[in-house]
DNA sequence: CATACTAGTTTGCAGCACAAACTAGTTTGT
DNA sequence: ACAAACTAGTTTGTGCTGCAAACTAGTATG
C-alpha cells in the first residue's frame, strides 16, 4: 500500500462524515459558538445537529456546555484542545491523500 | 451557508467512503486492472472490496469485466466515463472545502 | 389559560460497512 | 483416481450510524 492510500485509509471516521466535518470547519474558525449558529450555517435539522454534537463529545472533540440567555436554554459548543489536534491530522491526511 | 460548507454538503456520497476513494484512486491511475490488484494494494478483504465494487457498479462509475486468465477466474475493474468525471468533481469539492 | 413558540433530545428506521461463511472451480499430493 | 488444499471471488448476517419525525420541557403570547 503506499502513502496515498496510507492516508486515506487513516482518516479518522468520526471526522470523515460531511456533517461532521462542518462542525469542525465552523467550531474551528471560531473560539465558541451556539447550538443555533450551527443550526443556521450547516442548514441541518436540530435532531440531527444534536446527535453529531453527541458523537463529538463523546470522541472527547467538542465540549457541550448547556447554559441560558435569559430564561432560554442555550447550548455553548467549542472544540476541545484533542479536536483540534485531531482536525489538523484529519487536514494534513487529506492533503497526503490528494 | 457559505461556499466551504456547500462544498462540503455536497460531497459525493459514494465516493465519500474512504474504502471507495482508495478504488477510485488506483482506477483513476490505470486504464483498468483486477481484483487481485485491488485487493492487495488497499489490503482490504474479498468480502470487503467485493461489495464495494459492486456498489461502485451500482452507482454505474465502475465497470466489471468478468473473464479468464487461462482457466482461472479473473475480474477486470476499469471507470466508467461517469465514474471518472464524478471523481473530478469530489476532487474540486474537496479543493473548495479545504 | 390555552395556544404557539423555542431549544433542543430521543426514538425508530433504513442503509451501509464490515467480516465470516459460503460457492464454484482448479491444482496438488498420494 | 480421489481427496485435500488453494484460488477468486460472492453472499449472508450483524452491528453501527446517519437521518427525520416525534417528543420534552420550558417560555412567551393572544
Amino acid at each position: 500500500m503506499n502513502e496515498q492510500l496510507r492516508a486515506i485509509s487513516e482518516l479518522d471516521r468520526v471526522i470523515h462524515e460531511p456533517g461532521r466535518l462542518m462542525i469542525f470547519v465552523l467550531l474551528g474558525a471560531v473560539e465558541e459558538c451556539d447550538f443555533l449558529y450551527l443550526l443556521h450555517e450547516t442548514e441541518m435539522n436540530k435532531g440531527n445537529l444534536s446527535s453529531h454534537l453527541s458523537r463529538l463529545e463523546e470522541a472527547g472533540y467538542v465540549e457541550i456546555e448547556k447554559t441560558y440567555r435569559g430564561k432560554v436554554p442555550q447550548t455553548i459548543l467549542r472544540l476541545t484542545r484533542a479536536g483540534r489536534t485531531a482536525f489538523d491530522r484529519y487536514r494534513k491526511g487529506l492533503k497526503a491523500a490528494f
